[in-house]
DNA sequence: CTGAAAGCGCTTACAG
DNA sequence: CTGAAAGCGCTTACAG
């Protein structure tokens, strides 16, 4: 099959290719006859628009590019799947070009945002996943193309933000945990380097008095060797709840409480309710962000971003799921709340 | 920041803009003081050749399309995300450059795969997730660009395909629950549509005299229902083992049986070994399907097809793998559910 | 080893 | 309402 160009509309009905591209761009200034006539010929012969040439030929071009950092590290989170699928259902919608990109810390070292933006004629991008110590974070610090970033802070005014607000989250859950009677609550943090542990951490610090902070680097495997450890050096019997903050890390926890034998001791609480999290024993109280909201204004904000030039940092609503692994209230009536 | 483009590079070297193409597509026949100075001048001024032009302009293309039908439909299935991340991190050890595109029925009816690929000047494909009844599929039968599909049986000898064996890994699963002791074995089937169903369910059928199939959608959700619908018809004592087409339905059954207290009475087994067959209690006896493996002969044959004209049609290894839900040995004294 | 020029498939002022 | 022509940023024979 030979490829058909704007030409063969051209030659086919014989018109000229600027009248063809006219009514492929929807130019209004054409007789209905000629619209007719090249939907018909274009339709019989296959056309469709090159995007190549397209990109290359126009001026005003829509393109945004999702830009999604390690995606394949950890199996069993699906979050960038979901982001993925939100962010291309949403972009369907509208009429930009939809662009993806899979990227890691070498790749990152190897070719700049502005480099890749360039290469592909972005307009606007979106990017997830992104640690503090990756390339690409510091050159957001500076860039100066339409970006929302999801899950991210960044020092730059001209970068959009989008994600649960996980400091007020963090703050809630800890809070709720107290008010439930777990007094002496441990935070178990992801990496120092990661903005939404940062924030998560904040939120813990802020609602208790004597902070015990420790980390295990988003790793189920590594929660469970720490809270194995931690059993060694320290007793166990003066913590009533442990925060994690992520759900695989609790789940970690969890599997090191069986061992230990400290399961029914000692409540353990999440974050993320990632699938796995309603369907592990006991299943897991945590805070559920909502990833299709934060996709759909990611995309929402990013366009306004372009469009309008108005820079949003938004924070997506979240919900606290109490569910077996640790007691949101002392009455032990099972109450949804919402924030 | 304005674009820069190869005539920069040419007016701040003095050379001509050939002459820059030619080092930035490594032709040889230049001499090494050049390269230098254009290396040098590329970098000062962050050059990156824009991909749309070079396309355009390019004889020998070299983009190789990942095609994802109905992507966000399961939570708690991650494949699609596996397999994206296996083809990126294959295709990035190669020159070939990378588009994604998500599909689904209703996109699928407006866009061609022909359409779609004379659009993005696509070389190859590799595609997943198709259903019989998806237009996709039958477009397949007669494509002609380079393709790869992955988990499909396309009659056209032109479409290479990438899979575990569906029908021998369903007839060994079937057969170790039999030599197991488990000996009327019924199979909870997805869909009729689904080749990877009708192909899982030949391997059940070879094995066993008395075949006895129903199908549940590959929902967890249908699966449930069915069993307690199955079981205000029928008898499940006369049942030994259940054999589901997807893990996802395997648990659906089993809460059936938590709520219809058969727990501990028939054994269930999966397949595909989703992250939460691990995870859930009991744990799953099921197929393990290597979806890296998959990734990176789909990778590895599409590459091969586009540049030997040599079409495979492979089957990847799977593991079968023994937990709680069911014992695959009758000697292992290992009681069925426990911990 | 290097340059001038045509061409890839479109879009878009500019005329008429 | 329509066409001729320049141009987007590259590649690639063709000369030299």
């Amino acid at each position: 099959m030979k490829k058909v160009t704007i030409k063969d509309v051209a030659l086919k009905t014989g018109l000229s290719v600027s009248s063809i591209s006219r009514v492929f761009n929807n130019y209004g200034d054409i007789s209905a006859e000629t619209i007719k006539k090249v939907t018909l010929a274009a339709k019989e012969l296959g056309y469709t628009p090159n995007s190549a040439a397209k990109q290359l030929s126009s001026k005003k071009k829509k393109i945004i590019a999702l830009i999604l950092n390690e995606i394949n590290v950890t199996r069993g989170v699906a979050m960038p799947l979901e982001i993925l699928g939100g962010v291309v259902d949403n972009l369907d919608k509208t009429d930009y070009e939809f662009v993806f990109y899979a990227t890691n810390s070498k790749k990152q070292n190897q070719k700049s945002l502005r480099q890749f933006c360039n290469e592909r004629d972005i307009t606007g991008l979106i990017i997830q996943g992104l640690r503090i110590s990756d390339p690409y974070y510091q050159e957001l610090e500076t860039f100066d193309l339409p970006t929302v970033a999801i899950d991210l802070d960044i020092k730059n005014e001209k970068v959009g933000t989008v994600s649960t607000d996980n400091t007020k989250a963090a703050f809630e859950m800890t809070q709720l945990l107290d008010k439930a009677g777990y007094k002496n609550i441990l935070f178990l943090n992801g990496t120092k380097t990661a903005t939404v542990a940062q924030a998560r951490e904040a939120g813990y610090r802020e609602a208790v008095d004597n902070a015990q902070v420790y980390y295990a680097n988003f790793s189920e495997n590594e929660a469970c060797k720490w809270a194995i450890e931690y059993a060694k050096m320290n007793d166990f019997n003066k913590i009533d709840a442990i925060f994690a903050a992520s759900d695989l890390m609790a789940i970690g926890v969890i599997k090191a409480f069986r061992i230990l034998d400290l399961e029914k001791n000692i409540a353990v609480a999440g974050f993320d309710d990632i699938t796995l999290a309603s369907y592990v024993t006991p299943s897991l109280t945590t805070v559920r962000q909502d990833m299709g909201k934060i996709s759909e204004y990611a995309v929402k904000d990013l366009i306004c971003q372009i469009e309008k030039d108005e820079i949003k940092h938004r924070f997506v609503p979240y919900q606290i799921i109490e569910r077996e692994s640790a007691r949101l209230t002392t009455d032990k009536v099972k109450t949804k709340f919402e924030a």
